[in-house]
DNA sequence: CCGAATTTTTGATCCAGATCAAGTCCCCGT
DNA sequence: ACGGGGACTTGATCTGGATCAAAAATTCGG
């Protein structure tokens, strides 16, 4: 593994405080393989080997039920992912697929829940992200029961701007039909959407998104921190 | 605190390995009290003052937005809720309130964060019941996204039937209405889904229900583990 | 730069599930 | 036992969103 590398595992949150010492146990039977674009990471109902590191490229999480799929999250870097099934020695949950080439680092499971046992930062770095990640998985519940899907898609586009530090005008991530998956619409349904939030000031160009009327589409999208804020 | 509350705390696998110490400093703090029905526990968007744990009676945790209204679980003794929001120390995200007369445990949230940052067993187990929690929440989000209502349902009550350990007749656990919310459909879609059921065998009086071909059931519900197994 | 493949949009239609409106049933307190 | 209120069911209707179909716009490999 590269010192770059290294050095950006080391300042994931989950990893910042542990001794040097266990950190330097995990890098051991660590390694690092990048991906072209479209491949399986990881499949879900498999062991999990190994928890992930996405240190470049774009990754999607997604699921699969008697022939659906549906998208569950899309991770940039640098995240971890599928902690829970780490800890807990059992089958993924999820899917994950790269969406563009990218460098994964994969630690043993093993590795991890050995270090988990010794090093109590760590156990306790563990926790606050496993406390996050809960948080969020239960306001996307509130977002999916809550809400119509044309007020998923407004607050997104809330968020979205805040991410782009309130730009007038931004970019989406990904291409409109996975965010259209992760929102829970059909692609149809997400475009028709996006016209109609046209009427609160929205407008699109490609994967541009000009918000002319930031108040007016708030006063629509009703946002609140409670599920829609996602670091509290 | 009863001895006999001790013990029943002590019991839940969260507090079950913690060192004896620690454990009693964190009853010291604790205090019991006993809700009449339909009591506001928690009101999401407060702050995480204490760790709850639902002793006797039953609880719903459920989440409004924009005059709204989901029911998000159901829990029964002995459970702790809200581990997350108390853990972060940040406002609870979801709201309880009794169905039924209850006992209720609570332990202050700060004492609950202190011993976890003592006690390596304490943090330990908490990270596991955090995992679990979090992969259930996954597989609920699975479920929502992945199935029609009616799928919902059926699956519902095959689950209910396993732990009735199988009975061919068994009760459900709460007001229809309920269930419904927890299902994420209307009370009328729910009884008309139930009636549907009939085709596949299933019967219903009241609050009482029978499978009266699980093969029948099962092969329409297609349960899989990875979402309808709360164990994993 | 061209052609093929994929994504996106738009239109038409369909359907699951919501809403509205009445009953009916059941529980509960007096 | 009776009356009242909530829960449940049933029917009628409506609608958000899905599906189907087919252009239009993009992307990408060669």
């Amino acid at each position: 593994m590269r010192d770059s590398e290294i050095r950006e595992i080391r300042s994931l949150a989950i990893f910042a405080k542990m001794a040097d010492e266990a950190f330097d146990r995990l890098c051991r039977g660590a390694y690092v393989q990048t991906f072209p674009p479209q491949i399986e990471l990881i499949t879900e109902g498999e062991p999990s080997d190994f928890l992930h590191v996405l240190s470049e490229g774009r990754v999607e999480m997604f699921a699969r039920w008697n022939g659906r799929e549906t998208t569950m999250a899309l991770l940039r870097p640098v995240t971890s992912f599928i902690l829970a099934a780490t800890v807990r020695d059992r089958p993924y949950l999820m899917s994950a697929r790269t969406l563009e080439k990218s460098r994964i680092i994969l630690l043993p499971s093993e590795d991890v829940r050995a270090i988990f046992e010794e090093d109590a930062a760590f156990a306790r770095a563990v926790v606050t992200e496993l406390a996050t990640d809960y948080r969020n998985v239960v306001k996307n519940t509130k977002n999916l029961k809550l809400r119509s899907s044309i007020e998923r898609l407004a607050n997104y586009l809330v968020r979205r701007q805040d991410r782009a530090e309130g730009a007038r005008t931004f970019q989406l991530p990904v291409e409109k039909r996975k965010i259209a998956s992760l929102l829970g619409m059909t692609p149809e349904n997400f475009s028709r959407a996006l016209r109609t939030l046209g009427e609160y000031g929205v407008e699109i160009d490609g994967l541009t998104v000009t918000i002319r009327d930031r108040e007016d589409l708030v006063h629509f999208a009703k946002p609140t921190p409670l599920i829609d804020d996602p670091s509290t």
